[in-house]
DNA sequence: GAATGCGGGCCCT
DNA sequence: AGGGCCCGCATTC
């Protein structure tokens, strides 16, 4: 049987007091604490009902910014903002590759770009998109507050996401980039010709890990528990877990270095990379000097999807270093022409979208 | 073009 | 009143 949707809030709640998650201020109080004794460290993927306090220096909160696809959502409050969770793309097919990876793509913030991102196909076998609502707060979307108040920015999570992770934000804008510079270089054009023509003689082809990514791990990206509780309502693909015993968030710097205990499932190598304003302390390692969130050893994953050829770049969660490779690397993919692309451009049946498809920039041999 | 923030407005509880 | 959500507008990247 389902709990009830508050009692699910409740337990959540309880959970996270006993994690010592809890702080003793809401982010609706009139008066925020000032005499703030550690600040945390910017959380990439804040989950469950915590609560962090970040320097007012720290460019990432004062971004607003999580690897979860938040829209802001009008809360009539100029002092607080509201963001509330879009979910994440996943293929209607519930296609994955061989490999076991399945498509978590970040859903577009702006409205009518989500609308026009759901038109287009499953990256991996061509299927339609479908979202996945986050439904991880009482039934309705999880909600992040923001809220600037003095030397300090408090943010404050309510609800506990239901769903896998989508792609980061940097992944999602490097895909976009790859797509722009494909159709820059569309099979027609006559460069894109020469490209191949020189590139069947000399069989050069730029390497996977150069390339972001949209697959993902299942077991890096599915939350367990509370995940499938709301999830098993609306999806058959996604299986739940077990959330109970999650580590608290780590909390001061220097307290061993806001090493990230987030749950593991939500710690699986998402480096964020420098980027956006050279900022290099752009998502401070939720894992501190065990190295969690760095680049992991793991090779790059072995496509073979069973659906359609797989997609020539690494996964998201689980690849090695995606996002530090990401948008970094367009640039020398694309710059000089010699020595990458492939034979056949698109000999791939993607049919309908194959011009949207970020895959079909390298064909696969 | 997309992300982001803001604010008006509507609906529901 | 509070929360959720839609919409349009402006700004920024």
């Amino acid at each position: 049987m389902l709990k009830g949707a508050d009692d699910v809030v409740m337990e959540q709640e309880e959970s996270a007091f006993r994690h010592g998650e809890m702080a003793s201020w809401d982010i609706n109080d009139i008066k925020l604490p000032q005499d703030v004794r550690q600040i945390d460290w910017f959380q990439e993927w804040p989950d469950s009902y915590v609560k962090h306090i970040y320097s007012s220096e720290d460019k990432n909160a004062q971004r607003h910014h999580s690897s979860w696809a938040m829209r802001n959502t009008n809360n009539h409050n100029s002092r607080i903002l509201k963001k509330s969770c879009l979910g994440v793309v996943v293929c209607g097919n519930d296609c994955s590759t061989l490999d076991g990876k399945k498509i978590y793509l970040r859903p577009a913030i702006c409205d009518k770009a989500r609308q026009k991102q759901q038109r287009k196909c499953c990256p991996n076998c061509s299927g339609p998109l479908r979202l996945l609502s986050c439904r991880g707060h009482g039934g309705y979307p999880v909600t992040n507050f923001w809220r600037h108040e003095g030397q300090f920015i408090f943010f404050q999570s309510k609800g506990a996401h239901d769903h896998p992770r989508p792609e980061t934000k940097l992944e999602a804008e490097a895909r976009r980039s790859i797509q722009k510079a494909q159709m820059a270089f569309s099979p027609s054009s006559p460069r894109l010709k020469r490209i191949r023509e020189i590139e069947s003689l000399t069989g050069a082809m730029p390497t996977r890990e150069a390339l972001p990514s949209l697959l993902s791990e299942p077991d890096a990206s599915i939350p367990p528990a509370h995940f499938g509780r709301h999830l098993n309502k609306n999806s058959q693909e996604l299986t739940p877990g077990s959330r109970s015993g999650q580590p608290p968030y780590p909390r001061a710097r220097g307290e061993d270095g806001g090493c990230g205990e987030a749950p593991t499932w939500s710690r699986i190598s998402h480096v964020l990379p420098v980027t956006e304003g050279g900022h290099d302390d752009r998502f401070r390692p939720n894992a501190g000097p065990s190295g969690d969130d760095s680049c992991e050893e793991k090779p790059p994953p072995a496509y073979s999807g069973h659906c359609l050829p797989p997609p020539p770049y690494p996964a998201p969660q689980g690849g090695p270093c995606p996002t530090a490779s990401g948008a970094h690397h367009l640039r020398q993919l694309w710059a000089p022409p010699g020595g990458s692309e492939g034979d056949g451009g698109r000999h791939m049946g993607l049919g309908c979208c194959s011009d949207d498809m970020v895959f079909n920039l390298y064909p696969l041999r």
